[in-house]
RNA sequence: GGGCGGUUAGCUCAGCGGAAGAGUAUCGGCCUUACAAGCCGGGUGUCACUGGUUCGAAUCCAGUACCGCCCACCA
């Protein structure tokens, strides 16, 4: 024996999980080849935020396709998964502006430049923290290929992109209402904006009509914009309004005359059937507007506050304040008809949550009409495949109803837009490089905008721009397209949509061939965590508590397709315990491992070894096939299940007795067989397997390189399986009568076994060791007919039946009376169904054949069953009678 | 207003046309030299409700109820 091998009592993660992600990636066994004879496999990784930290949505979204990497790796492709960071624009901001804030700074204070220093040493200083995470989690990441979504290569793409899509007119700018953050201080894409629930007041305000005495009522949920009202506006049809077309209203507080104007968008039930027209404060008005040729009058500025043209009384508020103000003002006037509680559903910033205003300001949009074209096409024709394939219908219903793309943001931290302006002669110049001078009238003087972009605009290359795009790389070559995205659904609006749509303009090909969307990560509980809830689940605490192994083995166990999943910690704590079920297992191994391994030869080797070998086998093809569908829970549940109640509660048992046996064969299919295990399991739990792989005695450089198992046709022992099921129907029967009659597990007994067939009786004569072993018995007799002189009491397994021999006074008959009783009610139950389905005429004329005998089959062994068990009872009464 | 999921054992969830499963919890018995983070054995369900299709429905269809998401210029 090898002291040297054997592993430690009890497995203990955190050094293992250090040792072998470093070993990984010292040396670069994730580092793919380029250029390579084998076929590739790529993925890019959905890149964090500079300013995260590891949260359970990462975990959960790595995990997955580091299993997928994992397996392809093992199965010999080429596989490069590219690692990098988001910059993130307004979440840095938002950080390094509140770090300022501290110090009694303003951003302005300090200028671009400065601040543009600050955030890059910011960036140099926490950035690298969730790649130190993602490192120390293992993911088969490329890391010799780390990207960062704003460092030069992708300045380049950008620009270029920029400077192709506007020349094409893909790219305008245009001065328009666009949604901004006032608290973020920057505009925002419409899908940027979260819509919740709101509980507000509508006023009722009445405007005179001029030179009538008459009020037209309007209702408003935001009175303050009334300062910047151009118009009233009635539905053509509505009759009650027909009299004041044309006329003027004289708008309250300002004084100013306002026309009442026809628009067939007024919605005549709502409210009074007349609204006030504020084309620079409100979406529709904004469309009203322009046909009808409004003023447009900005009252409330980017940053929440009314401006001078909301009159000298208002000017400087909060938009809030001003509400009130306003309120109090046409109270005093006698001009609030009402105001009624009101619910509705208000635009909110989806980074800080601040009531969005709409903003009228010159903003660079995409046209992006002509770009969702092409992605609908590439979806629709299944090139890009969704996993679960329902979400491509969301994918289309966002795509069919798109709206321009707003890409300016009023920051610093991002790429800076490529447009300068001619400070002589207004012109505009999109360019790759700055200008030197205005390509019109020739000035020097030019202004580059100062506006940066969108970051999603560079996320959006993030295929193809980590590869080094526009220069025409290897890499591109050899990756691109990538084979599948793993996201969540909460992105692919945001991201999986835009690659698309870049990918298909600047490559001309899709960026990916399957996109796997998965669930939310819920809490012990099932609610959304969040952090005002304080139920945050930091994967970083689960992996103290129970490893990462276990982690990962719990997120893919519950990751069902389209399934939010909900993190159970008595469901972790459980794969915690299979992760040291799995150490003890390959303990017990490399304890019996001796200087000489017999080589496995098929036509020497147990039954017990044929067997372990054709299950195995069973499940290498389950685990493939289920990882091929990405159903990480079924594939995690088949491995768990074999390792756990195949391989070590029976596999391992029943080799127990044989390898007590001089020249005993089995330790090379006992090595063979767990070597196998480890490959299979190694995807899902990469470290403890290379930890226990390594002391294997079997060749490689490491287990995350090493073969996955390949089916192997010449393990389908059919016969073994058949025989091994009997063997442990017959185990278990025994225990189960032990069991419920009490008898000691140190008690030995004898056992009596009743076969019919002849050759079966030999067979299990053959291999009565094992019955002896597992369910310690001392004497075992298989027969054709029990002897009728002893008493039994009987089990029935299967179609053969067992008998222990009652000892006087050791058996209480009315607990076996009462086993018997409740075994025959089912079985009663059962075959009572059978044969109610068997007398029906339509059953028989209808369903299949295989299902009638199948339904025959069973009714006649459940008959065969019931007899036995109705003698045996009748027994155990005679002799309970005897006995009284 | 439109769309999408969910409702199965106490809990967390599989199953998605052939007759109810897993983990965990629970009950009984075991420190059997890989493992007490363990071993052996047991019990557990009107598969949300109402109809329909079918020889057969947890599974397909229609509707109802209750949860939960997403989308929408609800002034």
């Amino acid at each position: 024996m090898n002291d040297k091998k054997i592993l430690k009592k009890s497995y203990d993660p955190d050094p293992v999980e250090k040792k072998w992600a470093d070993f990984w990636i010292d040396h670069q066994l994730f580092t793919p080849e380029v250029p390579s004879s084998k076929k590739k496999f790529s993925m890019v990784l959905p890149p964090p935020n500079v300013t995260g930290s590891l949260h359970m949505g990462h975990a959960l979204c790595f995990t997955l396709p580091d299993i997928i990497a994992r397996w392809k790796r093992m199965q010999g492709y080429n596989v490069l998964w590219l690692p990098g960071t988001d910059h993130a624009s307004i979440a840095v901001h938002n950080v390094i502006e509140r770090k300022l804030d501290k110090e009694g700074i303003k951003k302005e204070d300090i200028g671009r430049e400065e601040f543009l220093k600050i955030a890059w040493n910011w960036k140099k200083k926490y950035g690298g923290k969730i790649i130190h995470q993602l490192k120390k989690l293992g993911f088969s990441l490329d890391w010799t290929r780390e990207r960062f979504t704003l460092d030069k290569g992708f300045s380049r793409a950008i620009n270029k992109v920029f400077v192709d899509l506007y020349k094409e007119k893909l790219i305008y700018r245009d001065y328009y209402l666009v949604n901004r953050c006032p608290k973020c201080s920057t505009v925002l894409s419409d899908i940027e904006i979260e819509h919740k629930e709101m509980h507000s007041k509508l006023y009722y305000i009445k405007y005179p009509v001029k030179d009538t005495g008459d009020y037209i009522v309007v209702a408003t949920t935001r009175p303050e914009t009334m300062l910047g009202d151009t118009a009233l506006a009635v539905h053509p049809k509505d009759k009650r309004f027909k009299k004041y077309h044309g006329q003027k209203a004289v708008l309250p507080l300002a004084q100013r005359e306002i026309l009442v104007i026809k628009d067939k968008s007024v919605d005549r039930e709502f409210g009074t059937g007349a609204v006030k027209v504020t084309p620079a404060h409100d979406p529709a008005d904004f469309e009203m507007g322009k046909q009808h040729g409004l003023e447009q009058i900005i009252v409330i500025d980017g940053a929440g506050r009314m401006t001078e043209a909301a009159g000298e009384e208002y000017k400087g508020l909060d938009r809030y304040e001003c509400r009130e103000l306003v309120i109090s003002h046409l109270e005093e006037q006698g001009l609030i008809e009402k105001a009624e509680d009101y619910v509705h559903s208000v635009g909110h910033c989806y980074r800080c949550k601040t009531v969005i205003e709409p903003h009228l300001s010159w903003q660079w949009f995409v046209k992006i009409e002509p770009l969702a074209k092409q992605a609908i096409k590439v979806v629709k024709k299944g090139k890009i495949r969704f996993i679960p394939a329902n979400w491509s219908k969301t994918y289309f219903e966002w795509m069919y109803n798109i709206h321009d793309w707003c890409i300016s943001r009023q920051l610093w931290w991002g790429h800076r837009i490529p447009a300068w302006y001619c400070q002589e002669c207004n012109h505009t110049i999109v360019a790759e490089q700055a200008p030197k001078k205005c390509d019109k009238c020739g000035s020097t003087k030019l202004k580059q905008d100062e506006d940066v972009l969108d970051t999603w605009f560079s996320s959006a290359l993030w295929p193809f721009g980590t590869m080094g795009w526009p220069e025409k790389t290897d890499d591109l070559n050899t990756f691109y397209p990538t084979d599948l995205m793993a996201t969540g659904f909460d992105i692919i609006f945001f991201w999986v949509a835009r690659m698309i749509m870049m990918g298909l303009k600047f490559m001309g090909d899709i960026p990916f061939k399957e996109v796997y969307i998965n669930g939310l990560v819920r809490d012990f509980k099932r609610k959304k965590m969040s952090k005002s809830e304080g139920n945050i689940i930091d994967p970083l605490d689960m992996i103290k508590k129970y490893g990462t192994d276990a982690l990962r083995f719990t997120l893919a166990a519950l990751a069902v397709p389209g399934m939010d999943i909900s993190l159970s910690e008595e469901r972790m704590a459980g794969y915690r315990a299979f992760v040291n079920k799995i150490w003890n297992a390959s303990r017990f191994v490399l304890m019996n491992i001796q200087d000489k391994i017999p080589e496995i030869d098929k036509n020497e080797i147990t039954l017990i070894d044929r067997w372990i070998m054709t299950r195995t086998n069973d499940i290498v093809r389950e685990m493939n096939d289920s990882l091929e569908k990405y159903n990480f829970y079924e594939a995690a549940d088949k491995i768990y299940h074999f390792i756990w109640h195949e391989f070590c509660d029976w596999y391992l048992e029943l080799v127990k007795p044989d390898l007590k046996e001089e020249n005993s064969s089995s330790l090379g299919v006992l090595i063979k067989t767990l070597d196998k295990i480890l490959r299979l399991l190694h995807p899902f739990m990469p470290f403890v397997t290379e930890e226990i792989w390594q002391d294997l005695p079997v060749k490689g450089e490491a287990l995350v390189v090493a073969e996955y198992p390949k089916l192997d046709k010449s393990w389908e022992d059919k016969d073994s399986k058949k025989l091994v099921n009997t063997l442990q129907d017959i185990i278990v029967e025994v225990r189960t009568i032990r069991s419920e009659n009490h008898i000691a597990p140190q008690k030995n007994i004898s056992l009596a076994i009743k076969v019919d067939d002849e050759t079966l009786r030999e067979r299990i004569l053959e291999h009565k060791k094992y019955i002896q072993f597992l369910a310690s018995v001392k004497e075992i007799e298989v027969l054709g007919q029990f002897p009728s002189k002893k008493k039994l009491i009987k089990g029935v397994a299967g179609n053969l039946e067992v008998g222990i021999p009652v000892e006087p006074g050791l058996i209480d008959f009315s607990v076996e009376k009462k086993r018997l009783e409740k075994e025959l009610r089912k079985i009663k139950e059962d075959s009572e169904k059978l044969q109610k389905r068997l007398e029906n005429k339509n059953f028989i004329q209808r369903a299949p054949e295989k299902v009638i005998n199948e339904t025959k089959q069973g009714l006649k062994e459940l008959k065969e069953k019931r007899t036995k068990l109705e003698q045996n009872l009748k027994q155990i009464n005679d002799w309970s009678s005897e006995a009284s």
